[in-house]
DNA sequence: CGTTATATTAACCATATGGTTAAACCAAAC
DNA sequence: GTTTGGTTTAACCATATGGTTAATATAACG
C-alpha cells in the first residue's frame, strides 16, 4: 500500500527474527526487538497486531523461503542419487547462512509442532506446480525399482533431513562431549556436507 | 538430610520437567510447576532458591540419567557394528519412554548451548571410569585400521546421533509433509531404529 | 496552503510473574 | 508438654511486559 517495500517494517521482521531465535516465543521481548529495529514498541502493535502475529508472520515467511528454495531441487528427473546429493547441500547451506532459521523451526518443532505444521501444510498445498506427496510417491517407486534400500517414504527423507539438519543443532554438543574443536565454520559444513552424502548413497542407494 | 528421599522435592522435580519441556525456560510458569506437584509455590523456592536453580537442577539430573544410560553401551571390547546397532536403539527407545528429555535439551541446545555443553562437560569429567575422549580415540582407530568409511570421529558420531535424536523432534514435520500418518508410535519407533541401524551400517562399515 | 492518510512516539495501564516473608504446622527429641 | 528443626502456607511486593491510546509528525496530493 506504499510506494514499495515499507523499510521500517522489514526492519522489524529482521529484527523480530533474531530476538525469536535467540530467545523463543516467550522468551522474545517486544521492546527488545523495538530497539534492535530501531523504533519505538508500538510500531510492532501496528503493523503486526500482537507478539503472536508478529511470530506467525515471521514463521510463515521463513516457513515460505524455506519451502521456495527446497522445491528448487526437486525437479521431475530426479534421480534417487542426485535427491542425496543436492538436499543435504541446500539444507547445510541455506541454515549455515541463516541461522535463525534453524532455531526458530527447531524452536516451534519441540514447542509446537501442530502450529508449525499447519502453517507447512498451507504453503505445501499452495504449491500446486510440485506436492510434497508426488516426492513422496516417487520415493516408493524407485523402492520398487530396486533402486534403493529403505522401503518406507518417510524413513527415507528422515534419514536425509535428519543428518542435514542436526548438524546446526547438535553442533556444539558432540564439540563438548568429544573435546574435538573445529577449525573454521566453513571448513566444518563442507566436511558435513561431504560425510552426510556419503553416509546417505552408501547407505540408501542399491 | 533427611530420612529417606524426600517426595515432595521429587514431585516438584517430576512436574517442573514436564513443564520446562513444554514450555521451555522462559514459557514455563512457577506458579503452574507448583500446582502441578500439588504444593505451593514457595516450596519451589524453598528446595530450589530460584527457577534458574529449580531448571539448573533438573537439566544436572536430566543429563546424568542420560549418560548413565549411554556409558553402559560403551563397553572396552565394542565394535563399530555393535556401536551402531546398540546405539540408535538405546538412544530411541530412550527418549521414546522420557520424551521430555528431548525437549528439555533440544531447547537448551538451541538457546544455551553454552550452558549445557559446561554441564556435560562436568559429567563426563566425573566420569573417570570411562571419559568421552577415549571413545572418540576408538573411533578414529577404527578408520586406521579400515574397518570404517567415515575418517572424522565428529562426523562419526554426529550421523549417530543426528539419525537417531531427529526420530523425536523431526517426526511431526516429516509427517506433515509427507502426508503419511504413522500407525502407532511402538511400529513407528521400530521402524525407526532398523531404518537408522541399517542406513549407519551400510553407510559408515566397510 | 490545507486536507488527508499513514507513521511514529511518549506516556500509560492492567496484569502476570518471580521472588519474599512472617507466621503456622508438625514430627521427633527431650 | 515443650522445645526444636525442618516443612508448608497465605499474603505480599516489585517489577517487567504485552498491549493501548491520544497526540504528533510526515508525506502525499489537490
Amino acid at each position: 500500500m506504499k510506494k514499495d517495500k515499507n523499510p521500517g517494517r522489514e526492519k522489524i521482521l529482521k529484527a523480530a527474527q533474531n530476538e525469536f531465535a535467540a530467545r523463543g516465543f516467550a522468551g522474545a521481548r517486544m521492546e527488545a526487538i523495538a530497539r534492535s529495529a530501531g523504533c519505538n514498541k508500538a510500531m510492532l502493535f501496528y503493523y503486526f497486531s500482537s507478539k503472536e502475529g508478529l511470530y506467525q508472520t515471521i514463521l510463515k515467511e521463513v516457513m515460505g523461503e524455506f519451502f521456495t528454495k527446497i522445491n528448487g531441487v526437486l525437479t521431475p528427473d530426479l534421480t534417487p542419487a542426485a535427491l542425496m546429493e543436492k538436499f543435504p547441500e541446500l539444507y547445510i547451506q541455506l541454515f549455515a547462512r541463516h541461522p535463525e532459521f534453524v532455531r526458530i523451526v527447531a524452536f516451534d518443532l519441540i514447542h509446537d509442532p501442530d502450529n508449525l505444521c499447519g502453517i507447512m501444510g498451507g504453503i505445501i498445498s499452495q504449491m500446486t506446480h510440485f506436492g510434497p506427496h508426488p516426492l513422496f510417491e516417487r520415493i516408493r517407486r524407485w523402492h520398487e525399482q530396486g533402486l534403493t534400500s529403505e522401503p518406507d517414504p518417510l524413513h527415507f527423507m528422515m534419514n536425509i533431513v535428519a543428518l542435514s539438519i542436526f548438524s546446526f543443532i547438535g553442533k556444539p554438543m558432540v564439540e563438548a562431549i568429544s573435546g574435538i574443536r573445529v577449525a573454521s565454520d566453513e571448513e566444518f559444513y563442507r566436511r558435513r556436507v561431504a560425510s552426510v552424502v556419503n553416509v546417505l548413497k552408501r547407505g540408501m542407494l542399491k
